[in-house]
DNA sequence: TGTCGCTGGGAAAGGGCTTTCTTCAACTAG
DNA sequence: CTAGTTGAAGAAAGCCCTTTCCCAGCGACA
C-alpha cells in the first residue's frame, strides 16, 4: 500500500508539500509541484490512510448511531432522518445494530468512543433494567465529559438531550378510537415487557380505558417481540385465551401485520368481525389488506430532531422535545359486530 | 480524553505494560501490575483510540460493504447474510449506501481503502456504463494489488469473486408461469434501464415468451425505479397504454406492491381480472393482499456466499457461484379472465 | 545596495498505540 | 559462588499523517 512518503518521493517533494496538495490545505503550493504530486497520486493509486489522518488531525468528524436493527423498517425510517441531518452537517454516520442486546449496546458506546465520534445518538426504547441503565448512563457521562455530545430518542433520564415520541399519547389515541367505535373487550399484543416503549404505550391504552369507564384486563394482554411472527403467535394465543374480544391493538405495525395474518388464517374477517389497530405507521401499513389503521409517529422527523440536537450548539441542561402522535384511520377498524360477537360473551 | 500514557502513569507502569494488559497480549504480566492497570482503566474510563490502534497494528480487521440502501428490504436481507458471516469471522462491517449513484460508489471504494479494510463486497446490480465500469474495475484492481479482497453480488466481469443471482433464469420462470396459465398479453414493469439486473430479468422473460411462440412487445414494457411508488405509476401508465393486458410482471416485489395498489385503486380484481407476479420474494410478499406470487432468490444466502468468498482462502482466478431462482405460487396469479378481457383486445 | 517583509518549501514534532529489543533481577545448575 | 537462564518490565522505534516552525530566496522600498 502506497504511503504519503511514497508519493512525495515520486513527486520529488517533501511529505509536507504532498500532504498540503492532497488534503487541500490553505497553504499555497506552486502549480508545478501541485501537478507533480497529483500525477504521483494517480500513478500510485494513492489513498490516504484514514486512521493516520484522524490521528493527526484534531477534529472529530464522525457521529455514532446506535439502533436496534437498521433493516427493521421502524429504525430504517428513523435512521433516514438521522443520516439526512448528519450529511447536511458534513458528518459521517457510523451505525451500530444492537439487536436489543443491552450488553452489545454498552460495548458499542465504547466502540464509538474509540472511534473518536463527535456525538452518539441512541435510538429505540429504554430498558426497565436499573443495572444496565446505570452502566449506560455512566459511560455516556464519561463520554460527555470529554466533549462528546449525546442525544437519545425515546429514552428517559439518560445523559444528554432527547426527543420523545409521544408513546403514551399514541396509546391513548389508539384506545380512545377503539372505545369510541364501541369496542368493550379489547385484546392487546404488546412488545417486550422490559422496554419502556411497551410500558408507555400500554399506559396510554389504560388511560383511555379508564376514561371510558372500562379496563384492559391483564388476561387480554400478550407480550411479544415487536416483530411480525411473534405478533402472529401472540394473536393466536389471545384468540384462544380470550375469545370474546372484538378488537386487537398491536403496539407496533409489524406485529399488527402478524395479527392480520393469523386472523386471515382463521378466517376471521377484518374489520367486520375484528378490528385491528397498529402503531408507528410504517410505509407498508397502507399496502397490507385491509390497509392498517394505526398511530402515526413521524419517524424520520424523530431522527432529524435528534441529530439536530446532537450536532447543534450544546446546552448545559438537557433539552427534551416531544413529538406528537396522531391517529390514522384506514380500513382495519370498524364498530364491533352487532349481536353475538365471534366467541362467547 | 484519557490516553494510554495517562493510564500507565496512574498505574505506575510503562505504556508497554499497560498496552499488554489492555489489549490482552500474549506476553505475561504479573497479577499485581495487571490489577493496577485494570483499576486505572476503570477510574479514567479509558477507551483505547481505535485509530491509533489500527495505525500501530498491522492486520486489517474491518470489511467494507457497498449497497444501494440498507433500508431497502432487498439489500437489508442480503446485508443480514453478509453480516452473519463477517461476524463469524470476527470481522466488523462498514456499510456504505450508494443510493445508486455511480460516483458515490467510486468514492466509497476509496473511502473503504482509506479505512484499511481487508475486503470489499459490492452488492447490487451492475451498470450499463462503460466509463464507470472501467473506473471501478481499475480501483478494485489497485485494491487487490495491495492484498485486498473483492467479492461482488450480481456484477459481471469485475475484479474478484462473485455470486450471481439467477436473474435470467428467474425471469424465465416468471414468464413461463404466466404463459402456462394462458396469458398472452403481458405487461412488464421493469427496473432502471441502466441496471444489468433489469436487462437480465427481462431477457429471461423474453426467452420464455419466445419458447411459447410469443413476444413481449416493447410497448408493454415500462421502466421504473425498483421502488413501490414508481411501480404504482408505471402500472398506471401501462394500463393506459396497453389496456388489453391480462398480467403484469414486475421485476421486483416493491414495484409489484405498487402495481397492486394501482389495481386496487382502479378496482381491477387480482387475480380474477389481472395477474401480478413479483420478483425477489421479500418477506412482505406474503402479507400483501392478495399474497404475491413471486420469484424466490434467497437474498441472505446471496450475502453469506459473497462474504464467505471474500473472507475465505483466496483463489488466483476469479470464482463465480450461481444462486438458482425458484417460483413461489401464491394468490396473485391465475389464468386470464374468460371471454373478453378487461379492455379492448 | 542594504534591509524588511513575503512567499513557498522543508524539517521535524507530534498524535496514541503496538511491538521489538534491551535491561535487569531473580533463579537454577555446575 | 559464579555463570547461565529464564521471566517480567521498560525504552524506544515505528505506523502514516498533519501542522507548526523555520529558512531560503525574492521583490520592494528607502
Amino acid at each position: 500500500m502506497a504511503t504519503l512518503a511514497d508519493v512525495a518521493r515520486r513527486a520529488g517533494v517533501s511529505a509536507a508539500t504532498a500532504s498540503r496538495v492532497i488534503s487541500g490545505s490553505a497553504k499555497p503550493v506552486t502549480d508545478e509541484l501541485r501537478d507533480r504530486v497529483r500525477r504521483a497520486v494517480e500513478e500510485l493509486h494513492y489513498v490516504p490512510n484514514a486512521h493516520a489522518q484522524l490521528l493527526a488531525r484534531a477534529d472529530r468528524i464522525a457521529v455514532g448511531v446506535i439502533v436496534h436493527d437498521v433493516s427493521d423498517p421502524y429504525f430504517a425510517e428513523i435512521t433516514r432522518g438521522l443520516q439526512r441531518v448528519a450529511t447536511e452537517h458534513g458528518r459521517l454516520c457510523i451505525i451500530c445494530n444492537t439487536y436489543r442486546d443491552p450488553d452489545r449496546e454498552l460495548a458499542y458506546v465504547d466502540l464509538l468512543r474509540a472511534q473518536q465520534v463527535a456525538a452518539i445518538v441512541l435510538t429505540g426504547s429504554g430498558y426497565h433494567d436499573p443495572r444496565f441503565s446505570r452502566l449506560l448512563a455512566a459511560k455516556l457521562r464519561a463520554f460527555e465529559q470529554t466533549g462528546g455530545r449525546v442525544a437519545a430518542i425515546g429514552r428517559h433520564r439518560l445523559a444528554g438531550d432527547s426527543v420523545l415520541p409521544a408513546n403514551e399519547e399514541g396509546g391513548y389515541l389508539a384506545g380512545a378510537e377503539l372505545f369510541r367505535l364501541g369496542h368493550r373487550r379489547i385484546g392487546v399484543v404488546a412488545g417486550p415487557k422490559v422496554l419502556t416503549t411497551t410500558t408507555d404505550r400500554l399506559a396510554g391504552l389504560r388511560r383511555a380505558a379508564k376514561e371510558s369507564g372500562q379496563t384492559i384486563s391483564p388476561r387480554r394482554v400478550v407480550y411479544a417481540d415487536f416483530d411480525r411472527d411473534s405478533g402472529a403467535a401472540a394473536a393466536a394465543e389471545l384468540l384462544d385465551a380470550a375469545p370474546g374480544i372484538t378488537a386487537i391493538a398491536a403496539l407496533n405495525d409489524a406485529m399488527a401485520i402478524g395479527v392480520l395474518a393469523t386472523l386471515r388464517a382463521r378466517k376471521i374477517a377484518v374489520p367486520a368481525q375484528m378490528s385491528v389497530l397498529g402503531f408507528d405507521d410504517m410505509p407498508v401499513a397502507q399496502d397490507v389488506q385491509p390497509a392498517l389503521s394505526t398511530i402515526h409517529l413521524g419517524m424520520p422527523e424523530l431522527g432529524m430532531r435528534a441529530m439536530a440536537l446532537a450536532l447543534g450548539p450544546p446546552d448545559p441542561n438537557p433539552r427534551v422535545e416531544l413529538l406528537p402522535a396522531s391517529l390514522v384511520r384506514r380500513d382495519s377498524t370498524a364498530p364491533p359486530p352487532q349481536g353475538k360477537p365471534a366467541g362467547k360473551a
